[in-house]
DNA sequence: ACTCTTCCAATTGGATCCAATAACCACTAG
DNA sequence: CTAGTGGTTATTGGATCCAATTGGAAGAGT
């Protein structure tokens, strides 16, 4: 794609899921194109891309606002991320697992093992296993085989918590997140064998309840109000 | 949003999936505008919308060409609108359905019984089927409250056959079509029985069938490739 | 004092202009 | 005769310009 425009959309997308921009501010092409250092030309084209993913709203009939999240807007893009990897899992299942996918699969358990051996998580195990997780997934969705699935789980993306990296951590707490990646990682181990094992519906429903513990851990309450949250989430 | 860029992007969208311009063509943005009576500036907002929709695809690094859809990619846009209206399903079922929903749907049900009654299909049943199929999937949706859903659907629809007005009609075969439609309105019986009486999973199961028989009902390998085909389709 | 109307300014949206780049064609050399 | 190189042309991408619409502010009238 053009090189200023998609550094604009790319730039764009972090600022407002970053809460640079706060919800429900309007966004003017002049300040912007000046914050980027490129002329309103790149900005007026990324502007109706990101309302067209759902970040921006359009205010009026006078340009976009920031769209903002509600609880109930981020715990659906979690169900809804479940369901098509759901989804996407059946169809692994269904078709037969790949030998080279099944092999990175299983190293990804035996990383997680790794971490979560000891009784509790050091400093940069969080890190190490957020990037296992979402390998774990990704590897997934690929062997789905579906550009139509992938693209609609990379649409579910661009809502906070919506994406692979939906694990949430909050650091204050250390040894609620062991619970809670202990509990996940046992779903990655069903996973995997239901899935060598073929057993669609199963798979499915594993990967269905492999999200809602997610949903359910996040206080949504009060993480989605709250941008400076989304912010450190994303940073890890 | 803009009116001229608006107008631009459902002209656009309308010329593709008609296939007047046709899958692997380069579209280039003069003749694009002239022939839409507009200036460049429109049209090149909208090709990058449009891409990001997954109607255009990039080529190489200037410019766009008409992405076509392979019969792979019909079955699992269908299959992903089973998923996703069969999670809307789910959620009508268990937060309960409302009144105003039940009946308009139990109108639908009603429409459907009068067009089949008589055993075999009249002129213009097909579209008033059409119809009534395409408000009781909406209806569905809508009470599933969720924006998050009803986004994904609206983004799968812009796939040949993969909105509501997937129930393909053959129109050489009307005996067959009838057979199918009978079918399909069982099917939205069930739907609605178990709707009502809260059976969340029996619903979920009975909207992805619902999708599943669209997808066995069409001639994928004949279909997805003339485009003559999906043209005369969607003028149903 | 409050409200309504009018005017001004700012910002968006569309058109045009300019530069850079990529593709195609022709010509030349091996 | 073929392949490679250079040039030309066409098209994209970015910047700027212009007009139109909207929102706000100020002033006047009730």
């Amino acid at each position: 794609m053009n090189t200023l425009l998609a550094h604009a959309v790319r730039q764009l997308r972090e600022m407002i899921l970053r809460g640079d921009l706060a919800p429900g501010q309007r966004v003017a092409e002049i300040p912007l194109a000046e914050a980027l250092g490129m002329s309103r030309t790149p900005v007026r084209q990324a502007l109706p891309m990101l309302a067209q993913e759902g970040l921006l709203a359009e205010s009026g009939n006078r340009g976009y606002v920031v769209r903002g999240f509600s609880p109930a807007d981020i715990a659906d893009a979690i169900e809804l991320r479940g369901a098509l990897e759901a989804l996407a899992a059946r169809r692994v299942a269904e078709h037969g697992i790949s030998r080279p996918i099944l092999k990175e699969l299983k190293k990804c358990l035996d990383e997680g093992d790794e971490i979560l051996g000891e009784r509790c998580l050091h400093e940069g195990d969080e890190t190490a296993y957020a990037d296992m997780n979402e390998r774990f997934h990704r590897l997934i969705i690929e062997d789905a085989r579906s550009e139509v699935i992938s693209e609609a789980l990379r649409r579910n993306s661009h809502i906070p918590f919506g994406g692979a990296q939906a694990l949430a951590f909050d650091k204050t707490r250390l040894d609620d997140t062991y619970e809670l990646l202990y509990v996940a990682h046992r779903q990655h181990h069903c996973i995997v064998e239901a899935l060598e094992r073929g057993q669609g519906a199963r798979v499915q429903a594993l990967m269905s309840e492999h999200a809602e513990a997610v949903k359910s851990s996040i206080n949504l309450a009060q993480f989605a109000l709250s941008h400076e949250n989304v912010r450190r989430m994303r940073g890890v």
